[in-house]
DNA sequence: AGGTATACGTACCGATCGGTAACATTGTCA
DNA sequence: TGACAATGTTACCGATCGGTACGTATACCT
């Protein structure tokens, strides 16, 4: 029988479908200018597609808005992994990675903090598709740090998992707030002393 | 000679200038839902007043939303000298007394954060009024903070003031994303943690 | 009483918002 | 060749956006 395959054939470098271009540049807009501050018109203008292209993909702006942050979500995930696979094992140091990571991103002079935060402020209304996706993410970011914190052995892990989350919200928002310079490059020596300071006995 | 009597008379008490109801209500609206979010004509419809008077009142929206700001700079920083108040001569406890009632504030089901850090996400651009006050605010805070810091005798105050604001922006997040029973009840132990590693020798 | 300044309301502006209907065009595969 | 799926084209929708021209009411002072 013949097997069913894709569309699109894999030596085919044509164009990419409408519907990629378009999350693509309103990925970049939305996390540069947020969300609400583009409208379709200039996502499917910039994407070179036309209007109903975009909600032949997309079922409103505002679930091209969870796609984005859905994309959002997965290359996060892939970083904080990338941080924990460079030191199995060794949850302080895995920690000291991320943070470190996220210390050197933050001053960057186009730095816009992270795009699930910014969204759950731009939508603070309770079951807005963004909001949901980013209250996921940090949900999940949350249970994940008092799971290393654990495994650091802290007096108390959840106090410090969630401190160990307030300083990196920190960092995102006062990375976008004073650029270059700002308090966020500090964010890895702050934790680090966190730590030390809760495996005190 | 007759004096020159300002043209409200002190005894009265009849309603308050069309401005001040558009300042209340705007702010109301602004903070709990965002200042994008919110639109002229429903300011003006809830404060009973018609969009020429704001107008009068106030240059444009963006000049609105700064005005709004300014206020709440004030109000912040009465709050912040009322917690310093409480301690005189005691940095710790001013610090522990103002990030206790932030962990307290937070765990209001409709906290909906910081005005100024919000205002910030929402308005990326350099040099947008609502963001200029709000950038305003935070780099003394952040001077202030490192300045008790220093009186704290820490080992590396300039850190440990970075590091206290970045706890404070953690829990004016996350108490908006995670709601009660999130992370940001915390912040005043960790911040103590913090300052406690920061005093070590 | 009349002048004058202040405060306010009615009605409107062009632009943009998110979203859609109807139809033409293209390329791919059977 | 002929069917199909995807995209483009054009034109449009009602609602809302921030902002304004212009007339009217009120209150104080002379």
């Amino acid at each position: 029988m013949k097997s069913i395959e894709p569309t699109i054939k894999a030596d085919d470098v044509a164009q990419p479908r409408a519907g990629e271009k378009i999350l693509r540049v309103a990925r970049d807009l939305f996390y540069r200018q947020g969300i609400r501050a583009i409208g379709v018109d200039e996502i499917v203008r910039r994407a070179g597609v036309t209007k109903p292209s975009l909600y032949r993909s997309f079922p409103s702006k505002d679930e091209l808005a969870a796609s984005y942050l859905r994309q959002y979500d997965l290359e996060f995930w892939a970083r904080f992994d990338a941080a924990a696979a460079a030191h199995p094992g060794d949850p302080r140091a895995q920690i000291a990675a991320f943070l470190t990571r996220i210390g050197k991103r933050t001053q960057n002079p186009d730095y816009r903090g992270c795009g699930m935060t910014n969204a759950a402020v731009e939508y603070p209304e309770h079951g807005h598709p963004a909001r949901v996706v980013s209250e996921a993410n940090k949900q999940e970011l949350r249970r994940r740090l008092r799971t290393m914190a654990t495994a650091l052995g802290a007096n108390d892990a959840d106090t410090l998992g969630d401190g160990l989350l307030l300083l990196i919200e920190g960092a995102y928002i006062s990375g976008q707030l004073f650029g270059a310079g700002g308090p966020a490059k500090s964010v890895a020596r702050n934790a680090d002393l966190l730590i030390e300071a809760s495996l005190k006995k």
